[in-house]
RNA sequence: GGUGGAGUGGCCGAGAGGCGAGGCAAGGGACUGCAAAUCCCUCUACACGGGUUCAAAUCCCGUCUCCACCUCCA
């Protein structure tokens, strides 16, 4: 079975046919760097990682592009507000969203490129599509003419003349009130580069066709991001991309957003989670399952209860891949299992597919406890072969770094064992209120001691 | 006004005509000095009203509720 994605251009799942066979490029519509990243924001990044993920693992080439808008009204007015340069803003955000992308394990982009330093690729753009009668100047600024092209509006499948009209105060200088501005003219103050059709600025949309087309070629694969940049963002970038003659996109996916308390998690509306302050109350691996754990295309309610739960599955499947290793050593490469595959290559079934992680798991916990070494040995290398898929793999990084407590087990082992003797001791002698009183003196430490037939086995609390 | 999405068991969350995904929680059992972990078993579903069908959570008609987008948004 190959892959199948949902294109919403098209409105339904399509098998995946690469321009080119053997490899795929993806742009993906990252950060406007207006603020830190919330939980939303980094779902969005962490869905298309798992896409990438799965089509590296399919054997494709994979051009991961994403991209940084690094300067718009938002930026700007910080800038201003704060008394400092608007790259100062952008900067600080970004390295925000980069830390985010990091905790989270989100691969690094193949190119990640920022919006100010394509204005000369912006200008030529802007040159093409006035001299195919499909933008205009105007007091400084360059509209994109909408009424030019038959086929605006339907990536998002709306009509013009049934769109609200914009209640936007240029709207003598614009031919048609939807027009929107590829270029703005600089205001007093504000930053500006020079164009052919005097200084300004970049509009919102006209950055992303100019990179995708920069890095990635006239056509590329997959074009993604959030479902609420469909419209205006990415009908716009269509457009622009479009009207010069550029075949752009070939899919289109989009990603469904987060919510508190049933509204959407959002900037403007004060309701956010930023990712700095919910990998205080769980490890990030545990919130990149959590997030991952809903299909990309369903909205996830996001909960400290769910949150929790979410981390208590994924400790189950941390803690068989753990014990597992106590017997069969380090996990080799093997494919993963023909129902994940399937499950992934339906438009990237991750909630099926973890199912298969689970049932795997239950299989290799009943051969541990049976000692059925080959079994339990088979089991664990397809959970680590899924695990890597889904990027939850604990002996990748950055899991493995941020798992391995190795000085603090090293400087901690000797201690343990001088209280765990003094235990088997009390044990042996059938003491069992000073066996316990150890055990509870370790764990009031964050030292949890768990009795195998092969003795007691030791590790740090991951409850916070 | 236009466009799109959602409503599933105590909770999260899949599925899209027939054999009840999975997780978390709960109860029972096995194991254990006790616990923990693990395994086995069990329970509770498809917003509402009609219809089609041998068979509907799934298809059709209608209704209700909620959410999002319509030039700030992941």
């Amino acid at each position: 079975m190959n892959l199948r994605l949902y294109d919403t251009a098209a409105r339904s799942v399509r098998d995946f046919e690469p321009l080119q066979p053997g490899r795929a490029s993806i742009y993906l519509c990252g950060a406007t760097v207006q603020a830190p990243p919330h939980v939303g924001h980094i779902r969005s990044g962490l869905a298309f990682d798992i896409l990438r993920r799965w089509l590296q693992a399919s054997g494709y080439d994979v051009t991961f592009v994403r991209n940084v808008t690094d300067i718009d009204d938002k930026i700007l007015q910080r800038g201003t507000d704060e008394g400092i340069p608007f790259w100062q803003v952008a900067m600080r955000n970004e390295r925000a969203f980069t830390w985010a992308y990091d905790q989270l394990g989100c691969l690094p982009p193949t190119y990640e490129p920022r919006a100010t330093g394509h204005v000369p690729e912006m200008v030529e753009l802007m040159q093409r599509l006035i001299d195919a009668g499909h933008a205009y100047p105007a007091d400084g600024d360059v509209y994109f003419d909408v009424r030019s092209l038959p086929e605006y509006g339907a990536l998002s499948g709306q009509r013009l003349d049934d769109m609200q009209p914009a209640a936007d105060s240029d709207a003598q200088i614009k031919r048609d009130p939807r027009d929107f501005a590829l270029w703005k003219s600089a205001k007093p103050g504000e930053p500006q580069w020079h164009t052919p059709w005097g200084p300004g600025r970049p509009g919102w949309h006209l950055e992303c066709s100019a990179m995708a087309s920069r890095y990635l070629g006239p056509a590329f694969d997959i074009h993604g991001g959030g479902m609420d940049l469909l419209f205006p963002h990415h009908e716009n970038e269509i457009a622009q991309s479009k009207a010069a003659g550029d075949s752009f996109a070939q899919y289109w996916m989009h990603n469904a957003w987060v919510t508190t308390s049933g509204e959407k998690m959002s900037k403007s509306l004060g309701n956010s989670l930023l990712v700095s302050e919910v990998v205080q109350r769980v490890r990030p691996v545990e919130l990149r399952y959590y997030l991952g754990s809903a299909h990309y295309r369903s909205m996830l309610e996001f909960s400290d209860e769910a949150m929790s739960e979410a981390a208590a599955g994924y400790r189950r499947i941390e803690g068989f891949v753990r014990r597992a290793e106590e017997s069969l050593g380090m996990p080799e490469s093997v494919p993963v299992p023909d129902a994940f595959a399937a499950a992934m290559n339906d438009d990237l079934g991750v909630p099926q597919a973890l199912a298969v992680v689970h049932d795997t798991v239950r299989v290799g916990n009943a051969a541990l406890a049976a000692d059925e070494l080959v079994g339990a040995r088979e089991a664990r290398d397809e959970v680590v072969a899924m695990l890597d898929v889904l990027g939850l793999n604990p002996y990748a990084p950055p899991w493995a770094a941020q798992s391995d407590d190795g000085a603090a087990r090293r400087a901690l082992g000797p201690l343990v064992d001088v209280v765990l003797a003094q235990r088997a001791a009390a044990r042996d002698r059938k003491d069992f209120a000073v066996a316990d009183a150890l055990r509870d003196g370790l764990a009031a430490s964050g030292i949890v001691v768990e009795d195998t037939p092969a003795g007691p086995r030791w590790s740090l609390a991951e409850e916070i």
